[in-house]
DNA sequence: GCAAAAGTGTTACGCTTACACCCATGG
DNA sequence: CCATGGGTGTAAGCGTAACACTTTTGC
């Protein structure tokens, strides 16, 4: 099947397979050069970028049907995912002078198709291991590319109203959500993780008493290896030991920022 | 139209007016006799009890639908209402040997008939002041009553399930949300706010850091009054004041339980 | 007068914050 | 050798937690 005829099967067929009234958008994290960043998708039909999102199947877990919508933007499995908030404004696709998202498809579509109708979305946010995500478009969209969460282009539709409240709740969520465990690769060093707390906290945080905190919770583990990464002493690599992580994840974190 | 047509028509022609596939379901909790309670109706044609719930207008932002669903079964406005979790199993109706609701409403009913589809069901919380609400029943139930929490009657479908996490989500956000002023009368003693609070979090309070702590936010104002409430020393009247109660709580209230 | 609950203050401990100097590395 | 950033410890202050006796009231 081409791209073409995929599109036109979605349209035409799509509620067969796929609830109506209903999809799923994902605030996929991602943090890199010291950087939070979020994946986002440029609209073919549309001027601005989107959230990864799409459809429930009919017989199929929302929890589930968000996976597989992400697995096909970035190829991961298992990912970890969290129902944050679900948008029922009746008006939230009508945006730009009442514009419905596919009458700009430019393929004729009649108004009680189901992808005309009012549509509910279901949130999640998500945390990935930056280097291991492929990021891959879809059929709506030209490209799917990374960007920095304070350097976000024009978005459809309310999606800057979901990506606001994602990282509200990312930031409420730090001190019992396995944050770090998710966003950083096996190995990371003391500053590198300093950094990801102060990007979503958005305030700095004093180095020594992040260190103190950090290893008072006995959940990391330190390497002898250190990144030679400048002019300067070289890092420690740290790691997870993510038996105690758990544990103290159940248990709340409380550090006390 | 009397009951019989009123469920015929909602049931039949219901899917004109509502959005399919999508339901609400609310949580509603108050205090009372020292005892925090919620909001149960039960069912005619199921064997158990349900929180209260309905279906969003077509052209119904969701937040809106809930308050009004909330009226018709407490009779108030403007409630505290809280979106928690949308519960989207796909088996989720399908309890007891996979019998759905509606076959037992004892009128044969098309299988493709929208109440007989997947629904995804969005999840609220709501705070009243138990002496204002008037529980009434709808189409589908014989009586709305308040239950303790801690001796709930078996529930219907995933309720439970709901109620649970509408308790874990009280619990964590107690700190940043104005439970007090919504569940409590306008005139409150010092030891009914505690005890509040002790039955949200399950664990007691010691008395005096309780009382310094409270006081020491500014949001309370104490009364001349006292109440009369048996063979002991009479409490003082307490009330909130709303204009610092409001600013404490953007502010983040920060008790530290 | 007695039982039952409310009012009230002080102390100790732990956690959080603030803060400065030396070390390693690359250019 | 110099600039840059990483590694490390201590002291002060604040908030939390622990704790007991007196007062009021109804029976």
């Amino acid at each position: 099947m081409n791209v073409t005829t995929e599109l036109h099967d979605f349209i035409f067929n799509g509620h067969l397979n796929y609830v109506p009234h209903l999809s799923i958008d994902c605030a996929v994290f991602g943090f890199h050069d010291n950087q939070l960043k979020i994946l986002l998708l440029r609209s073919k039909y549309l001027d601005g970028w989107a959230l990864p999102g799409g459809h429930i199947q009919r017989n199929e877990h929302i929890d589930i049907a968000a996976q597989r919508i992400l697995k096909e933007r970035t190829g991961l499995d298992k990912i970890f995912l969290k129902q944050y908030q679900t948008f029922g404004d009746p008006d939230r696709l009508k945006t730009q002078s009442s514009q419905y998202f596919l009458n700009a498809v430019q393929i004729p579509i009649p108004p009680n198709n189901w992808l005309m109708e009012r549509i509910v979305s279901i949130g999640y946010y998500a945390l990935v291991e930056f280097s291991k995500a492929t990021p891959t478009p879809d059929l709506f969209t030209e490209e799917c590319v990374w960007w920095d969460i304070h350097q976000l282009p024009a978005l459809i539709f309310d999606h800057d109203h979901m990506i606001n409240l994602a990282l509200l709740t990312l930031q409420s969520q730090l001190h019992y959500q396995p944050i770090g465990y998710n966003l950083l690769p096996d190995k990371f060093t003391m500053p590198e993780l300093q950094k990801l707390y102060e990007t979503i906290l958005d305030k700095p945080l004093d180095r020594r008493n992040f260190q103190k905190k950090i290893m008072g919770l006995g959940i990391l583990e330190k390497l002898e290896e250190r990144k030679s990464v400048g002019p300067h002493k070289s890092p420690y690599y740290y790691r997870f030991n993510e038996k105690n992580y758990q544990e103290a994840l159940t248990a709340g974190l409380s550090f006390g920022f």
